[in-house]
DNA sequence: TACGATTACTTGTAGTGACAACTAAATGAG
DNA sequence: CTCATTTAGTTGTCACTACAAGTAATCGTA
């Protein structure tokens, strides 16, 4: 078979980051459903809505924004729309595409996840590390994004991102 | 509220780590589910009893080394034992717990996938990153997990790990 | 030595995501 | 134009995970 197996540096790296994909999702979920009833998948789909022009986005580029397939997203949003949140509605330009809109409750809902979310994200994640490896941290999911999803169909959204739950 | 919301940088390393976060899985996921009809969680858990004494493992320490819950790895070796992959017997030093051992079977399956799993990882992970960025990654790993996992009930195994499924 | 607390797991159930199949609208080739 | 193809999204089913509750053995302590 003649495989390149691991070195020991190469492992060591691995292990870890197998770790923290596994335990990160958890913990993010678990402050959000506690304190907002949402999982972290749901916040970013209000979060990115929240962000968009007119809080409206198309159900294609909501996806490629969540790193999500269109039957999951479909999925959540409707889930979404019947708590309320989010509403669809055929787009009319092309009447194939559908668009999701955040309703009033649904932005009111962002607004009071944001903080707390941020903060989760901040005590876990960010002050953890020093500037100088945020500054590595970047460059090297970069380099792993071009990797795992070269096309780019997911993950197009690597500019602007301000606020509120931009984090 | 007074939140204190994410920098530009701190953002941008934030919104890439999530996509590797969200996308990884399944890459790893859907290489195994194709070739050797596993989950990469059953992967790992038979990967780990490949490298343990006797290919044997208390189902707690068994849970600690693939960061999972019990529950959750509870009914992952049972689907294992169904297929005949994994064997469970009442531990004989403490009769309230549960020794798991790899059936040849299991060892036969480990074998044949790991070569496949250690490309996929080489593929989308290591060999995009410089080794520079590997001692890195493993630093920035090891600070983000001493938050997510303080106690380290999980992940307790950062030593050892050498082949083969090592990775 | 008896009984409450803890540890080690298993089981049941409810919610989510993956995958495949389906519908409908818009292109595009002849 | 017309029909095959592609694009956009939805829906159904199945498998997996989380959470809560339950069981059984061991420990601690009085």
């Amino acid at each position: 078979m003649d495989v390149k197996w691991l070195t020991k540096d190469e492992l060591a790296a691995w292990v870890r980051l197998v770790a923290v994909v596994e335990l990160l999702p958890g913990v993010l979920d678990s402050q959000l459903r506690r304190d907002s009833s949402l999982t972290s998948f749901e916040y970013y789909v209000l979060a990115m809505l929240s962000e968009a022009p007119s809080r409206t986005l198309r159900m294609t580029a909501l996806a490629a924004q969540t790193n999500a397939t269109l039957p999951r997203l479909s999925h959540v949003v409707q889930r979404l729309e019947d708590r309320g949140l989010v509403e669809r509605a055929s787009c009319p330009e092309d009447r194939r595409a559908t668009n999701a809109q955040l309703t009033a409750e649904g932005w009111q809902k962002v607004r009071e996840a944001a903080p707390g979310h941020v903060a989760t994200v901040r005590e876990h994640i960010i002050d953890a590390l020093t500037p100088e490896q945020i500054t590595q941290l970047t460059a090297i999911t970069d380099a792993i994004l071009q990797r795992l999803d070269p096309s780019e169909t997911m993950t197009a959204m690597y500019r602007r991102h301000d606020e509120p739950g931009g984090a």
